[in-house]
DNA sequence: TGACACATACCGACCGGTTGGTATGTTATT
DNA sequence: AATAACATACCAACCGGTCGGTATGTGTCA
């Protein structure tokens, strides 16, 4: 299973062969296939997989257990931002790569990233729209969800830019405009 | 060419193979590899003519001819808005879905795919560049090619999103965020 | 004008290797 | 003994890429 996620996260879920995944895991073909029917049935595990590690991970941070609901909002883009670094394989995401390649040809695994995407973003649209209770504000044609995954789409798209400049560095210039942007939509004039 | 940029979109660049693509554009394999010496070749042109592609696309619209350069980087918005419609393969980004595949297994590919992303900032970028001045705002923290390619940033993680949801809407809501910031940066009161 | 040399565009059979997947074991656990 | 957990060997289809050959110019010189 890290392997798999190592692997997509470097080559692609298409480039990914069953092969090569058993050579890099240390186990043999037949063992693959006796845990998961197809190669597309990995896809949808790895996205599970993925979901419970990102979960997890995310959840043992500590800006969670921050009391304002508005600190926990812009904790969660401080932190993206803290880990945009390292090789770009090492901070991009499992989902985005595949759903890429696979919402056409393969169902399942697109449903499986868009599980892992919305879940991820569910989190953080409670923050939000507590957030926006405490603050008092009104929001004007945007609810918590959506700005919930325009922040996954702006990291998603954050990735992207990374990979296509090689480096983290056009990330957190991105990372940093989002957290500038929720911050204006809750009224905090100082943004640094 | 055309067969090429259909396919990569649907498939991704792995799932699309030569075969495919031959009989889908209706020639030989002998005139594929006479015109390209590899597959990753075919990536790089691709690029290129998708660069071409949209380049002049985007120069022939009609937000292009506004005096006001402010107006001109909302009508790109609103522009990029309007187009996300129809099916997902047909609204979305070649080089984004490109170099997601390629940025380490095919750095040629890499390097095309942010050329064209960075040119297609770089016509944005002139337009920001233009609005600081005439707005007269004093960027704090940020500057014009930033955020055109946060700009660029946002489309293709909205992209992302919409292969997951099978549909333009979050896209379309991911946009909206977006005109929503650049407004709000350039002081402008009301978004809608 | 016609013969020759040469270049470009293209064809499709073919190649070695790889692909996802299967069939048939063998071993460990309950 | 039964079942799950593996391993080994293998398959047909497919992969990117090559190859010898052909058709169609195009420029040159007697």
């Amino acid at each position: 299973m890290e392997a798999a996620v190592a692997m997509v996260r470097e080559k692609g879920f298409a480039a990914t062969s069953v092969d090569d995944l058993c050579k890099q895991a240390g186990v043999t073909k037949g063992a693959f296939f006796h845990h998961f029917a197809t190669k597309e049935q990995l896809g949808v595990e790895a996205a599970r997989h993925w979901d419970e590690m990102t979960s997890a991970f995310f959840a043992a941070q500590a800006y969670r257990q921050l009391d304002n609901p508005l600190e926990r909002v812009l904790g969660y883009i401080d932190f993206r931002r803290e880990i945009l670094a390292g090789e770009v394989s090492e901070f991009t995401c499992l989902v985005g790569t595949m759903v890429q390649e696979a919402y056409q040809s393969a169902p399942a695994i697109r449903d499986a990233c868009d599980v892992t995407i919305s879940r991820h973003a569910a989190v953080i649209e409670q923050d939000i729209a507590a957030a926006i209770e405490a603050c008092g504000i009104n929001p004007d044609g945007w609810d918590a969800k959506g700005l919930a995954l325009h922040m996954q789409a702006v990291l998603q798209g954050a990735f992207i830019l990374a990979k296509a400049k090689g480096g983290p560095e056009v990330a957190v210039q991105s990372v940093d405009h989002l957290k500038r942007y929720v911050s204006l939509l809750f009224g905090k004039e100082t943004v640094q």
